[in-house]
DNA sequence: AGCGACATTTGGAATAAGTCCAAAGTTGGA
DNA sequence: TCCAACTTTGGACTTATTCCAAATGTCGCT
């Protein structure tokens, strides 16, 4: 997509064919992948990348500020293009980690701590999903 | 000390002299130590402790419901006795991990998802502290 | 077009955190 | 005392990530 390719140079991100490939999927998921889904979901459509470009790619993403990394889980970081505050719930059965919308929770007092200067924060939720309703359209 | 043998022993842990010896220092701790940190802390004492004792007593502990386990900053799980709800604040500076208070912080909403059993949450907060108030002392 | 400076990519080696394993040591109770 | 179960141990292994130095690509300039 060209959108991508704008999208880096708006960013000050030379758009190598790499990282528009990196791009194309990371920017876009609604999911939180790891490193290697990224590589995995992207060598899918272009073979010949390495391991290496995955993570310089994803590292610099995340210092242009069009990606988020964090640690939810042990042992993995993961990724999320959407970048503006919301929170997180992560299943436990399946590890899934699911967005919630920043005004769907109420957070008072949070960014009022004596002696922290708060950058961000957010709650972190953990549980599993209902069992699954019955063959009918979601939403 | 002889609390934490009677601690172990209520919660069906064999008071080993190696889980005596981590349990003094991970259960009373008011950091969050990775488990190296814990290694590091316990051979001081206790010179021919091995690491995979250490990650065997710890996972042992977290099973048993002394500790909590997690993941805030990328890479490591660290370790706490504090095991109420609570939430965390990450030094971005230093990695340190400081406790806040349950009822500093007023959430609401969620426990409430559609959708969702929710088992636990808390909120986590990043930045930095504040430049040192050396109250008395001048540097 | 050709050239050089610089940026980018690459495969593989190196690290770091954690897990696995089979042998050795320890223990509590018959 | 003896033994079966439990516990510990060093080291090999795995996994996620970083590091590295060589190869490749890009861009402006002539
Ligand atoms: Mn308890
Ligand atoms: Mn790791
Ligand atoms: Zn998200
Ligand atoms: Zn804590």
């Amino acid at each position: 997509m060209k959108q991508v390719v704008e999208l880096l140079r708006t960013h000050a991100i030379q758009p190598s064919a790499q990282r528009v490939a990196v791009a194309n999927y990371v920017l876009v998921t609604k999911e939180h992948p790891t490193a290697e889904q990224v590589f995995h979901a992207v060598t899918a459509t272009f073979p010949t990348l390495s391991r290496a470009t995955v993570y310089n790619t994803l590292h610099l993403f995340v210092k242009k500020g069009l990606l988020k990394q964090f640690a939810l889980t042990e042992g993995v970081s993961v990724f999320d293009p959407h970048v503006e505050p919301h929170h997180h719930f992560v299943d436990d059965e399946t590890g899934a980690i699911v967005d919630i919308p920043w005004d769907r929770i109420r957070v008072e007092g949070a960014d009022d701590l004596p002696g922290i200067d708060v950058r961000d924060f957010q709650v972190v939720i953990r549980g599993k999903r209902h069992r699954r309703r019955t063959t009918n359209k979601a939403t």
